[in-house]
DNA sequence: ACGGACATGTAACGAGTTACATGATTAT
DNA sequence: ATAATCATGTAACTCGTTACATGTCCGT
Protein backbone atom coordinates (compact mmCIF):
# COMPACT_ATOMS: atom_id res chain seq x y z
CA UNK A 1 0.00 0.00 0.00
CA UNK A 2 3.24 2.67 0.51
CA UNK A 3 3.77 2.95 -3.46
CA UNK A 4 0.48 5.00 -4.48
CA UNK A 5 1.68 7.17 -1.52
CA UNK A 6 5.14 7.66 -2.94
CA UNK A 7 4.07 8.29 -6.20
CA UNK A 8 1.17 11.25 -4.55
CA UNK A 9 4.10 12.43 -3.16
CA UNK A 10 6.08 12.87 -5.53
CA UNK A 11 3.55 14.04 -7.88
CA UNK A 12 2.27 16.49 -5.10
CA UNK A 13 6.15 18.17 -5.28
CA UNK A 14 5.71 18.37 -8.59
CA UNK A 15 3.10 17.08 -11.72
CA UNK A 16 4.90 14.60 -14.37
CA UNK A 17 4.68 11.65 -16.45
CA UNK A 18 5.13 7.81 -15.14
CA UNK A 19 8.58 8.32 -17.18
CA UNK A 20 9.45 11.40 -15.54
CA UNK A 21 8.34 9.97 -12.16
CA UNK A 22 10.14 6.90 -12.74
CA UNK A 23 13.47 8.97 -13.08
CA UNK A 24 12.52 10.92 -9.70
CA UNK A 25 12.35 7.55 -8.19
CA UNK A 26 15.92 6.74 -9.61
CA UNK A 27 17.45 10.24 -9.07
CA UNK A 28 15.83 11.45 -5.38
CA UNK A 29 14.40 9.14 -3.46
CA UNK A 30 15.97 5.62 -4.81
CA UNK A 31 17.75 5.99 -0.83
CA UNK A 32 13.75 4.82 0.25
CA UNK A 33 12.12 3.35 -2.56
CA UNK A 34 12.44 1.81 -5.96
CA UNK A 35 9.36 1.11 -8.67
CA UNK A 36 10.01 -0.23 -11.90
CA UNK A 37 8.17 1.83 -15.14
CA UNK A 38 5.82 -1.00 -15.16
CA UNK A 39 4.68 -0.64 -11.68
CA UNK A 40 4.58 3.10 -12.24
CA UNK A 41 2.17 2.74 -15.08
CA UNK A 42 0.29 0.41 -13.08
CA UNK A 43 0.07 2.63 -10.46
CA UNK A 44 -0.84 5.63 -12.55
CA UNK A 45 -3.75 4.13 -14.19
CA UNK A 46 -5.38 2.71 -10.78
CA UNK A 47 -4.82 5.92 -9.01
CA UNK A 48 -6.78 7.90 -12.14
CA UNK A 49 -8.88 5.30 -11.94
CA UNK A 50 -9.96 5.75 -8.21
CA UNK A 51 -9.98 9.95 -9.12
CA UNK A 52 -6.76 10.80 -6.76
CA UNK A 53 -5.08 11.68 -10.17
CA UNK A 54 -5.82 14.05 -13.26
CA UNK A 55 -4.31 13.53 -16.05
CA UNK A 56 -3.55 15.92 -19.23
CA UNK A 57 -1.67 14.86 -22.37
CA UNK A 58 0.81 17.00 -24.06
CA UNK A 59 1.89 16.74 -27.47
CA UNK A 60 5.65 17.22 -27.68
CA UNK A 61 7.43 18.51 -30.54
CA UNK A 62 9.70 14.81 -31.56
CA UNK A 63 9.15 13.17 -28.96
CA UNK A 64 6.24 10.63 -27.97
CA UNK A 65 3.06 12.52 -26.18
CA UNK A 66 3.19 12.79 -22.56
CA UNK A 67 0.30 12.14 -19.72
CA UNK A 68 1.24 14.72 -16.95
CA UNK A 69 -0.48 13.48 -13.64
CA UNK A 70 -1.36 15.89 -10.91
CA UNK A 71 -2.98 15.39 -7.53
CA UNK A 72 -7.25 15.82 -7.16
CA UNK A 73 -8.48 17.56 -4.03
CA UNK A 74 -9.31 13.73 -2.61
CA UNK A 75 -5.50 12.71 -3.97
CA UNK A 76 -4.31 15.36 -1.70
CA UNK A 77 -6.70 14.81 1.01
CA UNK A 78 -5.45 10.85 0.86
CA UNK A 79 -2.19 11.77 1.12
CA UNK A 80 -2.32 14.33 4.02
CA UNK A 81 -4.32 11.85 6.05
CA UNK A 82 -2.29 8.87 5.16
CA UNK A 83 1.27 10.81 6.20
CA UNK A 84 -0.44 10.98 9.79
CA UNK A 85 -0.73 7.69 10.22
CA UNK A 86 2.01 5.39 11.84
CA UNK A 87 3.44 3.54 8.91
CA UNK A 88 4.28 -0.37 9.36
CA UNK A 89 7.89 -0.83 10.00
CA UNK A 90 9.70 -2.03 6.86
CA UNK A 91 10.67 -6.14 6.93
CA UNK A 92 14.65 -6.58 5.94
CA UNK A 93 15.13 -8.79 3.14
CA UNK A 94 18.81 -8.73 2.38
CA UNK A 95 20.23 -11.63 0.10
CA UNK A 96 23.39 -10.94 0.66
CA UNK A 97 23.88 -11.76 4.22
CA UNK A 98 21.57 -14.80 3.78
CA UNK A 99 24.99 -15.83 1.70
CA UNK A 100 27.14 -15.32 4.27
CA UNK A 101 25.11 -16.87 7.08
CA UNK A 102 25.40 -19.87 5.04
CA UNK A 103 29.37 -18.86 4.87
CA UNK A 104 30.49 -22.48 6.08
CA UNK A 105 30.12 -23.42 2.17
CA UNK A 106 32.18 -20.71 1.14
CA UNK A 107 36.02 -20.58 1.17
CA UNK A 108 37.87 -17.40 2.25
CA UNK A 109 38.43 -16.16 -0.98
CA UNK A 110 34.95 -16.76 -2.36
CA UNK A 111 33.42 -15.21 0.91
CA UNK A 112 35.48 -12.03 0.49
CA UNK A 113 34.71 -11.75 -3.44
CA UNK A 114 31.33 -11.37 -2.41
CA UNK A 115 31.50 -8.74 0.50
CA UNK A 116 34.09 -6.76 -2.00
CA UNK A 117 31.23 -7.07 -4.49
CA UNK A 118 28.87 -5.38 -2.39
CA UNK A 119 31.59 -3.16 -1.22
CA UNK A 120 31.75 -2.12 -4.66
CA UNK A 121 27.81 -1.63 -4.89
CA UNK A 122 27.86 0.42 -1.30
CA UNK A 123 30.30 2.96 -2.15
CA UNK A 124 28.65 3.63 -5.27
CA UNK A 125 25.35 4.25 -3.41
CA UNK A 126 27.42 6.51 -0.93
CA UNK A 127 28.60 8.17 -3.94
CA UNK A 128 25.29 9.35 -5.32
CA UNK A 129 23.93 10.09 -2.33
CA UNK A 130 26.71 12.34 -0.98
CA UNK A 131 26.56 14.37 -4.63
CA UNK A 132 22.50 14.78 -4.05
CA UNK A 133 23.41 16.72 -0.69
CA UNK A 134 25.58 19.02 -2.51
CA UNK A 135 22.89 19.83 -5.18
CA UNK A 136 20.46 19.99 -1.97
CA UNK A 137 23.08 22.04 0.19
CA UNK A 138 23.33 24.81 -3.05
CA UNK A 139 19.81 24.82 -3.65
CA UNK A 140 17.53 27.99 -2.90
CA UNK A 141 17.19 28.43 0.68
CA UNK A 142 13.16 28.67 0.62
CA UNK A 143 13.17 25.32 -1.00
CA UNK A 144 15.63 23.66 1.53
CA UNK A 145 13.69 25.03 4.32
CA UNK A 146 10.24 23.83 3.15
CA UNK A 147 11.55 20.50 2.26
CA UNK A 148 13.85 20.28 5.53
CA UNK A 149 12.64 17.12 6.46
CA UNK A 150 12.58 15.39 3.17
CA UNK A 151 16.07 16.25 3.68
CA UNK A 152 16.92 14.25 6.35
CA UNK A 153 15.62 11.04 4.56
CA UNK A 154 18.90 11.70 2.61
CA UNK A 155 20.71 12.06 5.48
CA UNK A 156 19.38 8.57 6.89
CA UNK A 157 20.45 7.24 3.86
CA UNK A 158 24.37 8.66 4.18
CA UNK A 159 24.83 7.57 7.56
CA UNK A 160 23.52 3.83 6.55
CA UNK A 161 25.37 3.41 3.82
CA UNK A 162 28.51 4.77 5.97
CA UNK A 163 28.03 2.59 8.47
CA UNK A 164 27.25 -0.56 6.19
CA UNK A 165 30.58 0.46 4.89
CA UNK A 166 32.83 0.45 7.97
CA UNK A 167 31.77 -2.98 8.72
CA UNK A 168 32.20 -4.10 5.00
CA UNK A 169 35.93 -2.82 5.40
CA UNK A 170 36.31 -4.55 8.99
CA UNK A 171 35.15 -7.83 7.75
CA UNK A 172 37.39 -7.86 4.88
CA UNK A 173 40.40 -6.92 7.13
CA UNK A 174 39.44 -10.02 9.31
CA UNK A 175 38.94 -12.60 6.41
CA UNK A 176 42.35 -11.45 4.96
CA UNK A 177 43.97 -12.20 8.24
CA UNK A 178 42.73 -15.87 8.08
CA UNK B 1 14.81 -16.31 -5.03
CA UNK B 2 15.77 -15.69 -2.01
CA UNK B 3 13.17 -17.18 0.49
CA UNK B 4 14.00 -20.80 -1.05
CA UNK B 5 17.51 -20.18 0.18
CA UNK B 6 16.86 -18.56 3.50
CA UNK B 7 14.98 -22.03 3.99
CA UNK B 8 17.80 -24.31 2.79
CA UNK B 9 20.28 -22.33 4.86
CA UNK B 10 18.70 -22.82 7.92
CA UNK B 11 17.23 -26.59 7.30
CA UNK B 12 20.75 -26.93 6.20
CA UNK B 13 22.05 -26.34 9.81
CA UNK B 14 19.38 -27.86 11.38
CA UNK B 15 16.24 -29.88 10.24
CA UNK B 16 12.84 -28.82 11.19
CA UNK B 17 9.43 -28.04 10.63
CA UNK B 18 7.67 -25.14 9.23
CA UNK B 19 6.54 -24.54 12.58
CA UNK B 20 10.14 -24.34 13.87
CA UNK B 21 11.54 -22.35 10.95
CA UNK B 22 8.48 -19.73 11.39
CA UNK B 23 10.49 -19.16 14.77
CA UNK B 24 14.24 -19.68 14.22
CA UNK B 25 13.00 -16.56 11.48
CA UNK B 26 11.63 -14.39 13.91
CA UNK B 27 14.69 -14.95 16.66
CA UNK B 28 17.89 -15.79 14.48
CA UNK B 29 17.66 -14.35 11.01
CA UNK B 30 15.22 -11.18 11.91
CA UNK B 31 18.00 -8.70 11.37
CA UNK B 32 18.03 -9.48 7.62
CA UNK B 33 14.78 -11.78 6.35
CA UNK B 34 11.19 -12.26 7.56
CA UNK B 35 8.63 -14.47 6.55
CA UNK B 36 5.38 -15.57 7.63
CA UNK B 37 3.99 -19.88 8.59
CA UNK B 38 1.91 -19.18 5.37
CA UNK B 39 5.11 -18.26 3.06
CA UNK B 40 6.90 -21.12 4.89
CA UNK B 41 4.43 -23.95 4.48
CA UNK B 42 4.58 -22.82 0.51
CA UNK B 43 7.77 -22.64 -0.05
CA UNK B 44 8.42 -25.89 2.16
CA UNK B 45 6.10 -27.80 -0.37
CA UNK B 46 7.68 -26.19 -3.61
CA UNK B 47 11.19 -27.48 -2.57
CA UNK B 48 10.04 -30.69 -1.27
CA UNK B 49 8.60 -30.82 -4.82
CA UNK B 50 11.70 -30.17 -6.89
CA UNK B 51 13.44 -33.04 -4.72
CA UNK B 52 15.53 -30.53 -2.52
CA UNK B 53 14.24 -31.39 0.58
CA UNK B 54 13.48 -34.71 2.30
CA UNK B 55 10.58 -34.99 4.54
CA UNK B 56 10.00 -37.33 7.04
CA UNK B 57 6.79 -37.13 9.67
CA UNK B 58 6.91 -37.16 13.19
CA UNK B 59 4.51 -37.88 15.54
CA UNK B 60 4.54 -36.28 18.96
CA UNK B 61 2.62 -37.45 22.45
CA UNK B 62 0.42 -34.60 23.02
CA UNK B 63 1.24 -32.54 20.11
CA UNK B 64 0.25 -32.13 16.59
CA UNK B 65 2.58 -34.12 14.06
CA UNK B 66 5.92 -32.31 12.89
CA UNK B 67 6.87 -32.50 8.97
CA UNK B 68 10.16 -32.60 9.78
CA UNK B 69 12.26 -31.02 6.51
CA UNK B 70 15.98 -31.77 5.75
CA UNK B 71 18.02 -31.34 2.36
CA UNK B 72 18.94 -34.02 0.18
CA UNK B 73 22.13 -33.90 -1.88
CA UNK B 74 20.50 -32.01 -4.44
CA UNK B 75 19.26 -29.34 -1.77
CA UNK B 76 22.74 -28.88 -0.71
CA UNK B 77 24.25 -28.76 -3.67
CA UNK B 78 21.75 -25.94 -4.86
CA UNK B 79 22.53 -24.03 -1.62
CA UNK B 80 26.25 -24.39 -2.34
CA UNK B 81 26.04 -23.15 -6.15
CA UNK B 82 23.86 -20.48 -5.17
CA UNK B 83 26.08 -18.84 -2.14
CA UNK B 84 28.96 -18.08 -4.19
CA UNK B 85 27.45 -16.30 -7.09
CA UNK B 86 27.01 -12.33 -6.24
CA UNK B 87 23.57 -11.42 -4.74
CA UNK B 88 21.11 -9.31 -6.43
CA UNK B 89 21.05 -5.68 -4.32
CA UNK B 90 18.73 -5.33 -1.53
CA UNK B 91 16.18 -2.55 -2.94
CA UNK B 92 14.77 -0.47 0.20
CA UNK B 93 11.50 0.64 0.70
CA UNK B 94 11.13 2.32 3.72
CA UNK B 95 7.03 4.21 3.63
CA UNK B 96 7.76 5.90 7.27
CA UNK B 97 10.46 7.87 5.18
CA UNK B 98 7.83 8.45 2.25
CA UNK B 99 5.87 10.06 5.50
CA UNK B 100 8.80 12.77 5.99
CA UNK B 101 9.75 13.37 2.81
CA UNK B 102 5.99 14.11 2.65
CA UNK B 103 6.77 16.17 5.60
CA UNK B 104 5.26 19.57 4.56
CA UNK B 105 1.93 17.98 4.90
CA UNK B 106 2.92 17.34 8.89
CA UNK B 107 2.71 19.72 11.77
CA UNK B 108 5.31 19.85 14.03
CA UNK B 109 3.96 17.37 16.69
CA UNK B 110 2.83 15.63 14.41
CA UNK B 111 6.35 14.51 12.69
CA UNK B 112 7.96 14.02 16.18
CA UNK B 113 4.91 11.58 17.23
CA UNK B 114 5.92 9.51 13.92
CA UNK B 115 9.29 9.81 14.84
CA UNK B 116 9.07 8.42 17.85
CA UNK B 117 6.78 5.78 17.06
CA UNK B 118 10.24 4.54 14.78
CA UNK B 119 12.41 5.34 17.39
CA UNK B 120 10.41 2.99 20.17
CA UNK B 121 10.47 0.08 17.34
CA UNK B 122 14.26 0.27 16.41
CA UNK B 123 15.37 0.29 19.96
CA UNK B 124 13.00 -2.94 20.89
CA UNK B 125 14.56 -3.91 17.51
CA UNK B 126 18.11 -3.25 19.20
CA UNK B 127 17.83 -4.49 22.01
CA UNK B 128 16.40 -7.78 20.72
CA UNK B 129 19.88 -8.06 18.75
CA UNK B 130 22.22 -7.31 21.67
CA UNK B 131 20.58 -9.91 23.56
CA UNK B 132 21.40 -12.38 20.86
CA UNK B 133 24.57 -11.43 19.94
CA UNK B 134 24.98 -12.31 24.29
CA UNK B 135 23.70 -15.69 23.40
CA UNK B 136 26.05 -16.58 20.92
CA UNK B 137 29.38 -14.67 23.12
CA UNK B 138 27.91 -17.45 26.28
CA UNK B 139 27.92 -20.63 23.50
CA UNK B 140 30.51 -23.12 22.52
CA UNK B 141 33.52 -21.68 20.85
CA UNK B 142 33.77 -24.48 18.85
CA UNK B 143 30.16 -23.57 17.62
CA UNK B 144 30.96 -19.51 17.12
CA UNK B 145 34.27 -20.28 14.98
CA UNK B 146 32.24 -22.65 12.73
CA UNK B 147 29.31 -20.00 12.68
CA UNK B 148 31.88 -16.83 12.37
CA UNK B 149 30.47 -15.53 9.38
CA UNK B 150 27.22 -15.92 10.17
CA UNK B 151 27.84 -13.89 13.50
CA UNK B 152 28.97 -11.07 11.44
CA UNK B 153 25.46 -10.35 10.04
CA UNK B 154 24.57 -10.16 13.50
CA UNK B 155 26.77 -7.69 13.76
CA UNK B 156 26.13 -5.33 11.07
CA UNK B 157 22.19 -5.34 12.49
CA UNK B 158 23.48 -3.99 15.65
CA UNK B 159 25.17 -1.40 13.69
CA UNK B 160 22.80 -0.57 11.29
CA UNK B 161 19.92 -0.33 14.17
CA UNK B 162 22.51 2.27 16.35
CA UNK B 163 22.94 4.66 13.27
CA UNK B 164 19.36 4.64 12.56
CA UNK B 165 18.70 5.48 16.13
CA UNK B 166 21.59 7.94 16.49
CA UNK B 167 20.00 9.95 13.31
CA UNK B 168 16.15 9.75 15.22
CA UNK B 169 17.68 11.09 18.20
CA UNK B 170 19.03 13.94 16.39
CA UNK B 171 16.07 14.32 14.12
CA UNK B 172 14.11 14.55 17.50
CA UNK B 173 16.08 17.24 19.07
CA UNK B 174 16.17 19.55 15.93
CA UNK B 175 12.35 18.95 15.65
CA UNK B 176 11.93 20.02 19.18
CA UNK B 177 13.68 23.48 18.89
CA UNK B 178 11.56 24.60 15.87
C1' DA C 1 -14.09 -21.35 30.31
C1' DC C 2 -10.44 -18.98 27.83
C1' DG C 3 -6.18 -17.79 25.92
C1' DG C 4 -1.65 -19.12 24.38
C1' DA C 5 1.66 -22.33 22.39
C1' DC C 6 1.90 -26.05 19.16
C1' DA C 7 1.11 -27.58 14.33
C1' DT C 8 -0.51 -27.35 9.34
C1' DG C 9 -2.87 -25.69 5.91
C1' DT C 10 -6.22 -22.93 1.80
C1' DA C 11 -7.84 -18.81 -0.80
C1' DA C 12 -7.71 -14.34 -2.39
C1' DC C 13 -5.38 -10.44 -3.23
C1' DG C 14 -1.75 -6.96 -3.73
C1' DA C 15 3.11 -5.94 -4.84
C1' DG C 16 7.19 -6.68 -7.50
C1' DT C 17 9.91 -8.86 -11.43
C1' DT C 18 10.83 -10.41 -16.09
C1' DA C 19 9.89 -10.66 -20.67
C1' DC C 20 7.79 -8.86 -24.56
C1' DA C 21 6.03 -5.02 -27.62
C1' DT C 22 6.05 -0.53 -30.25
C1' DG C 23 7.82 3.60 -32.26
C1' DA C 24 10.09 8.35 -32.87
C1' DT C 25 14.41 11.16 -32.35
C1' DT C 26 19.29 12.10 -31.57
C1' DA C 27 24.07 11.20 -31.29
C1' DT C 28 28.20 8.25 -32.76
C1' DA D 1 23.71 1.22 -39.05
C1' DT D 2 23.20 1.04 -34.19
C1' DA D 3 22.56 2.37 -29.68
C1' DA D 4 20.61 5.56 -26.25
C1' DT D 5 16.92 8.43 -24.61
C1' DC D 6 12.15 9.44 -24.64
C1' DA D 7 7.50 7.53 -23.94
C1' DT D 8 3.77 4.04 -22.95
C1' DG D 9 2.05 -0.13 -22.43
C1' DT D 10 0.52 -5.87 -21.85
C1' DA D 11 1.12 -10.60 -19.97
C1' DA D 12 2.75 -13.98 -17.07
C1' DC D 13 4.73 -15.10 -13.12
C1' DT D 14 6.64 -15.09 -8.30
C1' DC D 15 6.65 -13.21 -3.80
C1' DG D 16 4.39 -11.31 0.31
C1' DT D 17 0.16 -10.18 3.16
C1' DT D 18 -4.39 -10.86 5.11
C1' DA D 19 -8.06 -13.51 6.26
C1' DC D 20 -9.96 -17.83 7.13
C1' DA D 21 -9.85 -22.76 8.86
C1' DT D 22 -8.95 -26.75 12.14
C1' DG D 23 -7.59 -29.20 16.20
C1' DT D 24 -4.81 -30.57 20.67
C1' DC D 25 -2.69 -29.61 25.06
C1' DC D 26 -1.51 -26.75 29.04
C1' DG D 27 -1.93 -23.31 32.47
C1' DT D 28 -4.97 -20.03 35.12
Amino acid sequence: MSLRYAVLTLLDIEPGSGYDLKRRFERSVSHFWSASHQQMYRELHKLHDEGLLDCTEQAQAGKPDKKIYSLTDSGRAALADWVRRPAPAQKIREPFLIQLFAGHHLENDQARALVRKQLDEHRALLASYVEQNERVLNSDPALQERYWLAHQTLLLGIEAEQTWIQWAEKLLRELDQR
